[in-house]
DNA sequence: GCAAAAGTGTTATCCCTACACCCATGA
DNA sequence: TCATGGGTGTAGGGATAACACTTTTGC
């Protein structure tokens, strides 16, 4: 008890809502917890900011840390600070969202946490603390930004094909698109070239491979 | 320094860009420091977060204690965290801002600050910490915000004219927009209605007034 | 040859934009 | 009567939405 101050302080984490799609919806990474309080709840990833360590640092370190997930999109979502949103002491945690490719999808096992799973947003199960309420405030986030950026690519490997970039615009969207239509949209944005190369897949017609003109940066289009 | 805890923890506070509309501007509201750092400089309204509450609540605290306005659109902006912005010590804060109409545009004075005064958002002055960033996020928010949502009508007092309302709309965007094709806008929207009275103003033709149809909600539009 | 996903154009509709004049009032 | 801001409609163009068949492959 070594670090004392003239007034209460507030302690400060961050917590990470990882997405991913898989098994053809939209999925978020939770850790079972295996200390007290919620002991053996499913909660975010996260934890406490350093006291010389930035937000954003702090963040990435922790999402670095408990899924070895790193040069992912993370953005700063909300910050929650109910003052007993936390039963030990007052907690304010900094909620970020990360969006995962599923070609990096093997985050599990790197933590110490004491089991990490992947849940569909539509079949989670309940969370510690308030982190059910930072998980719907992320999802509604990345759905409002599906329509008006073009952060669905974030979701996507290096080279893919125009459907499979529909399908995740559908996942994120939930509804169905015109394929015609989605294509004459999405080359119109003028963001995805073609690699010259295709993906044999199946018994039937092999698919162009698209890649994004810029993959590290997410724009707004519209 | 009797607030003593195992690790060391950040302060948190609250800062609030304040804005109103006023001499054909946004204008935002600043008040002069009189204590140590940044003596004498100008800076945004806020502080420290008390223990045992809301971070809402504390930013309404803060606004009602600084400028007397209670009752207006206060929304969370984002959260600044640089560990050297305070050359005190680690303070992380949650930026808010709020939105007064000009009806409300008299809270000189209410304050414990040396001086508190409105700025054209063209024309601040040098800012202290790191508060000409925040400043400017809040303008990107509004000015986005503008385009589709109902955040327009925050800046209006109950009662107003179509063209007052195009003003408002017309400052936040930066360009002129036409007065028919704005009326056609603005009508099919279903969020205004006719009060059916008028407001005689000036050797012309008097204006109807008009009310907003949800004055505390600010709807998503298009 | 057949199943399965890839790929490709046209038409109708709606929404947005551009644009100019009369109205009611107070001085 | 004149200056001032209030109030009103229409036509053209561009974007969006609906819609079905051919292609290429693997088995």
């Amino acid at each position: 008890m070594k670090f004392c101050y003239e007034y209460p302080h507030p302690a400060v984490t961050t917590d990470i809502v990882v997405f991913t799609i898989g098994d053809q919806c939209l999925q978020a990474l939770l850790i079972k917890r295996n200390n007290e309080p919620f002991k053996d709840k499913w909660a975010l990833p996260g934890g406490f900011v350093d006291i010389d360590e930035d937000l954003d640092t702090g963040a990435s370190r922790e999402l670095e840390e408990e899924t070895n997930v790193t040069g992912v999109y993370l953005e700063q979502l909300y910050t929650f600070g109910q003052p007993d949103r936390d039963p030990r002491e007052r907690v304010i945690t900094v909620a970020y969202y990360a969006l995962i490719p599923p070609e990096k999808l093997t985050p599990v096992a790197a933590s110490d946490a004491a089991e990490v799973k992947w849940f569909a947003l539509d079949n989670l199960p309940p969370l510690a603390f308030d982190h059910r309420a930072i998980v719907d405030t992320a999802q509604q986030r990345i759905s409002a930004k599906t329509r008006y950026s073009t952060i669905a690519f974030q979701f996507l490997p290096e080279r893919f094909t125009l459907s499979e970039l529909q399908g995740v615009f559908e996942i994120l969207l939930r509804e169905n698109l015109d394929k015609r239509n989605f294509r004459k949209w999405i080359l119109a944005l003028n963001c995805v070239e073609e690699t010259g190369e295709i993906r044999r897949n199946g018994q039937h017609r092999p698919a162009k491979l698209y890649c994004a003109k810029n993959p590290d940066r997410v724009d707004i289009i519209k």
